[in-house]
DNA sequence: CTACAAGCTCTAGCGACTAGAGGATCAAGC
DNA sequence: GCTTGATCCTCTAGTCGCTAGAGCTTGTAG
């Protein structure tokens, strides 16, 4: 019935140290211990941990999964909160896909438009060194010199 | 001629800590100082910040950016090491872009189903609990309950 | 009863910064 | 020349979600 935080750890698909740091952060429960100081755990743990690591999976931060625990304890309220932590997540989600996506079409271009020649010529160290706002040009950098290469 | 690291910071738009933080993981080379010991900087040093902050905000580590700072160092060599950095580069971001678009679905998927009731019958909550190893049933939970909300 | 695996606590490290304390310096105005 | 206040300096510590290691104790199988 109670077993230690290594068959945990094997039940729920999270690694020993990453229990004791949710237990630190909150999201585990301090569990009784064996006479020596050992965590004892039931099976309610390994849900909850269930829990936590498929949250965690579909990339909720503990703050939010601790709301989420929160809430799942009051199954008669309303789940208008869930809802709106969901899709705040998912939100933030797509926003990311949507900046990805868009350096991912820059790279695309740096990468495709590279000439396979000497870096003086390289599109890739072209493009990197080109986008600030040096609006005014620097003066005399040589052909194929970005000028500030001395570290 | 020479400026401080503030009028470095408005022309390249890297916040000063953060030039300071580049200079420590040398990125950035340690500059002359005045003789109250503050950094003096020159346009060589604007337009490799700007090369620097440009990387970032297409993702690139500091390590990379450290390999490519060197490489457009040597203009003369082949671009084939710039030209392999940033194709590993871009297939990361696809990489990260699949994981999230799969995410995205899953997310996506939660909230549509939420009907807004109660908490006790929120698909998202019972997603998130559902989705572990627990292929045999952990016995006498009402319906509604998770049983593992107890911190 | 002896090994030794597995547990314990505590501290430090990752990446890429950011924040703040407490003090020095610089440039401009009077 | 002097004062003011913005800017600069170094140093430490915090962010997030773990992960790694030291050095010690406990549990369990043979």
């Amino acid at each position: 019935m109670a077993f230690s935080i290594g068959i945990l750890s094997r039940r729920a698909g999270v690694k020993v140290p990453t229990i004791r740091y949710y237990e630190q952060v909150g999201l585990m429960p301090s569990p009784p211990r064996s006479d020596g100081q050992q965590r004892r755990y039931g099976d309610a743990e390994v849900a909850r941990l269930n829990f936590i690591r498929h949250a965690r999976e579909l990339g909720f931060e503990v703050d939010a999964i601790r709301e989420l625990l929160a809430m799942s304890a009051q199954p008669e309220e309303s789940c208008a909160e869930v809802d709106r932590l969901a899709r705040r997540h998912l939100a933030e989600v797509e926003q990311r896909i949507a900046r990805l996506v868009s350096l991912r079409t820059e790279l695309q271009r740096m990468v495709t438009e590279c000439g396979h020649g000497r870096v003086g010529e390289c599109r890739v160290i072209q493009v990197l060194a080109d986008h600030g706002e040096c609006d005014h040009d620097h003066g005399g950098a040589r052909p194929g010199s970005t000028g500030f290469a001395a570290a």
